[in-house]
DNA sequence: CGCATTTGACCAGCGC
DNA sequence: GCGCTGGTCAAATGCG
């Protein structure tokens, strides 16, 4: 645990995020080479990530800026990534500096076009039926902002974000020994997803991705502990 | 018994 | 057009 993880790793696995939606999506990296945090600013720091908005970071430096920010943090020292800090760490985040997706059709219109179509309104989508997917066939695809969280964790996949979410599926993925699975925020409205994944070449290195934002605040009662503590970090 | 998770099936998109 | 792959659905199953 005590070794420092630099970027090269991180691009090395570059196109494990960026497979996401099909298509590769171009993504800013943020990376804190020595960062090194506990279990708590690894919360903060995920939920923060989770519920921003591109109003509030709209480059690289900004969201890292925010995000450290926001978790009342000041980049840290390469010292303080010592092995007994142990269980996660984390490590760098990846950002969709555009959406694709959203480009080619609009991602208003496209919500908006395919719920008038299909007569459902938004909040039924998420459990659209195969009727109304083949309603939907020939839509273009949207995807919402995405932020890619990697971790080092030995024993959680999920972190604590304070958000509840359900798992809706899990896949194996081509050339990986570890299966992805798939999580939706549970909040009614709310169509934030995410996905959790490890690394096949390095199954400590766990993959968080999320998509969307959150249209509410964290419904878990630990979150506002965790990030009121967060500010008491010693870095 | 109710809710969350599991898991096989289905579908869309992409490459050949 | 066809096969492959990832994403999602939904019935079955598990669990508290």
């Amino acid at each position: 645990m005590s070794q420092i993880i630099n970027n090269n790793l991180f691009e090395e696995q570059n196109q494990i995020p960026t497979q996401m939606g099909f298509i590769p999506f171009p993504t800013n990296l943020i990376t804190f080479p020595s960062l090194g945090c506990n279990n708590q600013s690894l919360k903060a720091l995920s939920s923060i990530a989770s519920s921003l908005t591109s109003e509030s970071a709209d480059s690289t430096s900004n969201l890292t800026q925010t995000l450290l920010s926001s978790a009342n943090l000041q980049k840290p020292s390469r010292e303080y990534l010592t092995p007994s800090f142990g269980g996660t760490q984390f490590l760098s985040l990846h950002r969709s500096s555009v959406n694709p997706w959203a480009i080619l059709g609009g991602v208003s219109d496209c919500l908006n076009d395919s719920s008038k179509r299909s007569g459902v309104d938004h909040d039924h989508k998420l459990g659209v039926s195969s009727m109304k997917m083949k309603k939907m066939k020939g839509r273009k695809k949207v995807r919402e902002p995405r932020f890619c969280f990697k971790t080092l964790s030995t024993d959680l996949d999920v972190l604590d974000d304070g958000y509840k979410w359900r798992k809706y599926g899990q896949k194996v993925v081509k050339n990986t020994q570890h299966p992805r699975s798939y999580y939706r925020c549970t909040q009614e409205n709310c169509r934030v997803k995410k996905r959790v994944e490890r690394l096949a070449e390095d199954p400590r290195m766990v993959i968080t991705t999320y998509e969307g934002r959150h249209a509410h605040t964290p419904s878990n009662d630990d979150l506002h502990d965790s990030q009121t503590q967060s500010h008491h970090f010693l870095w």
